[in-house]
DNA sequence: TTTTATGCAAATTGTTTGCAGATAA
DNA sequence: TTATCTGCAAACAATTTGCATAAAA
C-alpha cells in the first residue's frame, strides 16, 4: 500500500482512501475487472464512494499510465495494473480474462512494420476461444 | 449490385433499396466507416433513410455474417465488408484504418494455442501508429 | 396476403460533467 | 490556506427499441 502512495505521489495525485482502494484491487488482482465491478466490490469496505468516483480515479491512474483500459467488445471497459503492452485471451464461455505475454508479438510487430512502413506505437491483441476448464465442463454435459 | 443483392437474399433478408446503398457503400470503400459516416455519406442519395435503419441494417447484415464491426478504440464502431479475420492499423494521426493479411497472424495464434491450452476462435488485433503519409507531413513542419 | 423493413421518437446504458462541500498537502 | 478530490444529480452520446406505416415477397 506505502507502494502504490508513493505511485500516486510520483504523479502528483493526492493520496485519498477511495484512490488507494481503486488502485490496490487492480494490483492485486488478475480478473481485469469494469469499473462497475470494481465498485460493487468495494461497496463493503468503502460504502460511500460513488461510482463518479471510481471513474475519475480510472481516469486519472490511466493518465498517469498507472492502469490501462481494456475493450474486450463488452459494452464496458475492463482495467488492468499491468500497464505493458501484453495481449489477452478471452474465454467466450465464461468471460474470463487472461494475460499473455508480450514478447509473443515480436513476430507481428517486425511483420506489421516492415509489411507498411508505419511507425509503430501500440497494439491491442485480443484472441477469443474458450478455455482449458471451459472445455472440460463442455465434455461433461 | 446484383451479386449484393443475392447475398442478402440467401440470408433471407429481403432487399430494400437501403439495405443495398448500405452494403454496396461498405462493398466498394476500405475506409471502414462507422454508423454515422455511412448515414451522412448516404444523404445525398437517400435523404429520407434514418439512422436507426442504418443501425438495423449494420445488425442484420452482421448478424447474417456478410460484415463485420469494428472497434478501433473509438467511442463508436466502425464496419468492414471484408469478414475475413484481418488485423488493422490505425494511424493516430489521420485516424485512417487499414487492413492486413489475415496470415500475418499464423504465428501469433499457434504460440497462443501452445501457451495457453485455448480452443481459440477468433481474434482482434489493432495495430497503433503513424502512417508513411502522416509521417511526411510531419517531417515538413 | 403475409412477412419483414422502415422511420420516427422515446428509452437505454456506460460514462462524463458541474458544482458545492470535504479533504489532502 | 489552497489546490484538488468526492459525491450527488443531471447531462451526454452511441446505440437500441416500440410501434404504426410502408414495402417486399
Amino acid at each position: 500500500m506505502q507502494k502504490l502512495a508513493e505511485l500516486l505521489k510520483a504523479k502528483k495525485l493526492k493520496v485519498t482512501p477511495q484512490r488507494l482502494a481503486i488502485f490496490n484491487m487492480l494490483y492485486n488482482t488478475t480478473s481485469h475487472p469494469s469499473a462497475e465491478t470494481i465498485y460493487k466490490s468495494l461497496q463493503e469496505t468503502h460504502p460511500t464512494m460513488s461510482l463518479a468516483t471510481v471513474y475519475k480515479t480510472l481516469d486519472a491512474l490511466q493518465k498517469a499510465g498507472l492502469i490501462q483500459q481494456l475493450n474486450v467488445g463488452e459494452d464496458s471497459f475492463r482495467y488492468d495494473a499491468n500497464v505493458s503492452s501484453h495481449p489477452h485471451v478471452i474465454c467466450l464461455e465464461c468471460n474470463r480474462v487472461f494475460d499473455l505475454e508480450s514478447d509473443i508479438l515480436n513476430d507481428l510487430r517486425s511483420k506489421v512494420a516492415s509489411n507498411t512502413d508505419f511507425d509503430l506505437i501500440s497494439e491491442k491483441v485480443y484472441l477469443y476461444g474458450t478455455c482449458p476448464e471451459c472445455k472440460e465442463s463442455m465434455k461433461e454435459e
